[in-house]
RNA sequence: GGCAUAGUCGGCAAGUGGUUUAAGCCACCACCCUUUCAAGGUGGCUAUCGUGGGUUCAAAUCCCAUCUAUGUCACCA
């Protein structure tokens, strides 16, 4: 059988890091055993309903490369892909099931079910419905609803055995059917519930693997009954951990914790390679020793038997080094994608692209993000410096003034301004200071960027301007 | 509160009875390289596996209890 995994999100707004990565994995299972992978969108909720956010769910699946083979804007044969336009079907499985005797209508109003909550809640046990209305029989049902009585259709739940089911990443889950309640499928409002429709669809739609976040393990057992009771194979379910921001704060992440979505992430220059290589590792961890890999090399070695239980926490640590790595790798012109908007958040720079280029160049191999090239190349920018108290102390040493005259003379003896030039000035200073080593470039460095570290000091001089240069090297 | 799941180095984690003196990655530290930083290379990183019992010749791995965390218990999805 063909495999089929699908990602069903609520057009609620952002897309967090957690429903991305539960994406992730239903592509990978999908792709790896030559699936498809579906998109469906459960728009039920009127509600929660954000306009755009659809669009924001297209945008961060494309950016991180993962197209869908089916779902709303791509047809497929398995339509319609928005939940809102597949209401029709649903009443109808329910009215089957009833018809069947293993769902039945249920009368109860408001006040009641309130009043059997409140009471459990007294009575310290978890509140389950009492089955009040179970035992109607379905002419009286039928009666009652002739006369316009509002009602619900609920699931008749077995009151004994076990149902199991057998979790790709949790193992065996066993429950007792008595501790599940009747639960409702269709509302008064005969809109299914999230449950019901859920069940419908991923089985209409042929979906083999259902990949999705492990709040729903404890439910999923009312899943498998369902199933059954339609008369319809279970899927696998693939339930994965949770994504907590810090161990600490031991809370799920969410949109509140500012990198929590893709578009933060995105707008900081973190490259989508990046960020699809630090969500697969989340919560999966690979046979062997390497870490890095690419969407494609995913797909050959995920594997479901890596995830883990445990609930994972997102590790901006790693996803700055493996963001790093790919940032190395770049193009120029997709490192100034990365970099420049940055920059010109602060400056204005839009007549001295070139020279941009060069300084983003420079500092390719130590930034981590793109908006990390602000705070990198702000002596270029800014113009006085500040020494700290390790730079002052250096400075303190004998013969460094001399050596600052000498190549402040050779400096301003150049007339053509490069590189080459500038490492001779270098080189002459050397000679005629009789300094060398680290008492020879190090007070250049710190007196012309401010900094005891830094790139290779005559690209940085370079890129510095000879006007700049010298007035530093004057103060 | 009931039920479910998880708990291994600073972080992520491998590991399902003996080949574990418990992998690997990130972070961190040291050294090498380099004028310096970054990158790269090499090495280190005081984890007895939440706690307490038990089973066994042998347990992180099995059992029981306990603690902690998370999830779930809606006419929300």
């Amino acid at each position: 059988m063909k495999v089929r995994t699908r990602f069903a999100p609520s057009p609620t707004g952002f897309m967090h890091i957690g429903g991305v990565r539960t994406a992730l994995y239903a592509y990978l299972i999908a792709k790896q055993n030559n699936g498809s992978f579906i998109l469906r969108i459960e728009d039920t909720d009127q509600q929660r309903y954000v306009d755009g956010a659809v669009e924001v769910i297209y945008s961060t699946l494309k950016y991180l490369g993962l197209y869908w083979d089916e779902g709303p804007d791509v047809g497929g044969n398995y339509g319609p892909y928005i939940q809102s336009e597949r209401k029709s079907q649903y009443l109808d499985y329910a009215k089957k099931l009833v018809s069947e005797g293993k769902a039945y209508y249920c009368f109860c109003d408001e006040d009641r079910l309130e009043n059997l909550k409140k009471d459990a809640e007294l009575r310290k046990i978890a509140y389950k419905y009492d089955g009040y209305c179970r035992g109607l029989s379905l002419e009286e049902a039928e009666n009652r609803i002739k006369q316009g009585d509002k009602y619900v259709i609920r699931f008749k739940m077995p009151k004994e055995g076990i149902t199991t089911f057998d979790d790709k990443v949790y193992g065996p889950i066993v429950v007792k059917n008595n501790e599940i309640e009747d639960l409702i499928m269709i509302k008064s409002d005969l809109m299914p519930t999230y449950n019901f429709a859920n069940i419908i669809d991923d089985h209409e739609m042929e979906i083999t693997h259902i990949v999705r976040g492990n709040e729903y393990v404890s439910s999923t057992p009312k899943y498998v009954l369902m199933y059954q009771a339609l008369g319809w194979n279970v899927p696998e379910f693939v339930h994965l951990p949770v994504i907590k921001k810090n161990k600490d704060s031991d809370k799920k992440l969410s949109k509140r914790d500012g990198d929590a979505t893709v578009e933060v992430l995105k707008e900081k220059g973190y490259l989508n390679e990046a960020i699809i290589n630090m969500l697969a590792l989340t919560g999966w961890s690979p046979k062997g020793e390497n870490e890095l890999f690419t969407l494609e090399e995913l797909i050959q070695n995920f594997s479901v038997d890596g995830i883990s239980k445990g609930n994972a926490i997102f590790d901006n640590d790693k996803l700055a080094w493996i963001n790093s790595h790919y940032i190395k790798k770049l193009d120029v012109d997709k490192l100034l994608e990365i970099t420049v908007p940055h920059l010109e958040k602060h400056y204005d720079i839009k007549d001295r692209l070139d020279w941009v280029k060069e300084l983003v160049l420079l500092y390719q191999s130590a930034l981590s993000y793109g908006e990390e090239i602000v705070e990198l190349t702000k002596l270029f920018f800014e113009k006085d410096i500040v020494l700290d108290e390790e730079c002052k102390e250096f400075m303190k040493q004998e013969g460094i003034d001399n050596t600052i005259d000498v190549f402040k003379e050779e400096i301003e003896s150049i007339t053509d301004w490069n590189g080459e030039n500038i490492t001779n000035a270098i080189n002459n200073t050397k000679q005629k200071s009789n300094s060398k080593g680290k008492l020879l470039y190090m007070p250049i460095r710190i007196k012309v960027s401010g900094l005891m570290h830094g790139p290779e000091l005559p690209d940085t001089i370079y890129l510095l301007g000879r006007d700049r240069v010298i007035d530093r090297l004057s103060n």
